[in-house]
DNA sequence: CTATAATCGGAACGGTCGCCCCGTTTGACT
DNA sequence: AGTCAAACGGGGCGACCGTTCCGATTATAG
């Protein structure tokens, strides 16, 4: 690959990585064009549309929770981990509350699976109610985020972790 | 009023309660006003903007809730009456979840107000933590719609419920 | 019945956004 | 240095949507 390309690309994944965190999935290729000092043409020939650019941005983060997930962390931790992710990444909170655009199977699967043993191994161990998914938690993931966003507080992490209670 | 505009006017908000409850705030306004056998300019003609369409539907189902919560129903049972209104209908839902449009500061107020009341009232009483907020429960009763809605149960909500006792 | 003003309908406008096209530039190999 | 394919960039297309406009229509008062 030339040189210049190589550059562009990585540029494009910056921008795109810093206004996704703070603007989330709706911002305009353009402007992640612009912020990157390239054309739309050229973001649209590294990346050949708007989900692929997405995905590229936000996979690495997805497999970052996914190892965290399988490092035998609390279960409860981990579950402010998301809330942060979340927080701290407005593309992440759109992916996790499904906004939209596609991630691909296998990814999200393993993030799931892995999201789904620990889960599962935290039900066995009888410190979580038996009765809930991992659907659930994402949602109330998502409802977390939501609030700490529009005020400061993470309260809502302590009720939900005391509700997630058997 | 005219005979046939105050006609029209009703088809309009007939058709626009219908389409909103099931496909959410989303909908164009040429859809609503197919569905109500009338021309968009018509639409217009008899609520100005997108906004106070959607403001003339939803406000009476406000006002319901309002009601409800001023009724002296338990907590609890409130909150699964809100879940159960933004599942039945999806324009709720989206209000609910602040969902871009503006609800006059009035209705939204009154809504607040006898749901913050109704909640301080459970928290006087000992059966509701006393660090959550309105804006908490706002939170996960959306979580807990969105979850409802693309699988059938509604477990969460006893998880919150759970959560919610100190 | 007729005049007239309110109402109607849907084509058109303006703005946004994802995506493509193509004339121009530029890196890399000889 | 010369060549040429690869890469660039930004204008433009098509789709969508909220809103407006205006010629056609129709209800109603006199």
């Amino acid at each position: 690959m030339r040189a210049d390309a190589r550059r562009n690309r990585q540029s494009v994944l910056n921008a795109a990585y810093e206004i996704l965190a703070t603007e989330g999935l709706g911002v305009p290729i353009d402007e992640i064009a612009r912020r990157a000092g390239v054309g739309a043409g050229t973001v649209y020939r590294h990346f050949p549309t708007k989900e692929s650019l997405i995905q590229a941005v936000v996979l690495d983060r997805l497999h970052a929770l996914t190892e965290k997930a399988r490092s035998g962390i609390d279960f409860a931790e981990f579950f402010t981990v998301m809330v942060d992710a979340g927080l701290t990444n407005r593309a992440i909170a759109d992916v996790l509350a499904g906004g939209g655009y596609h991630i691909p199977a296998d990814a999200d699967a393993a993030l799931t699976a892995a999201f789904a043993d620990l889960l599962h191994e935290a039900q066995q161990r009888g410190t979580i109610r038996p009765d809930v998914t991992a659907d659930d938690i994402n949602a109330l993931v998502t409802g977390c985020v939501a609030t700490a966003r529009h005020r400061g507080s993470t309260t809502l992490v302590q009720v939900v972790v005391a509700g997630l209670r058997p």
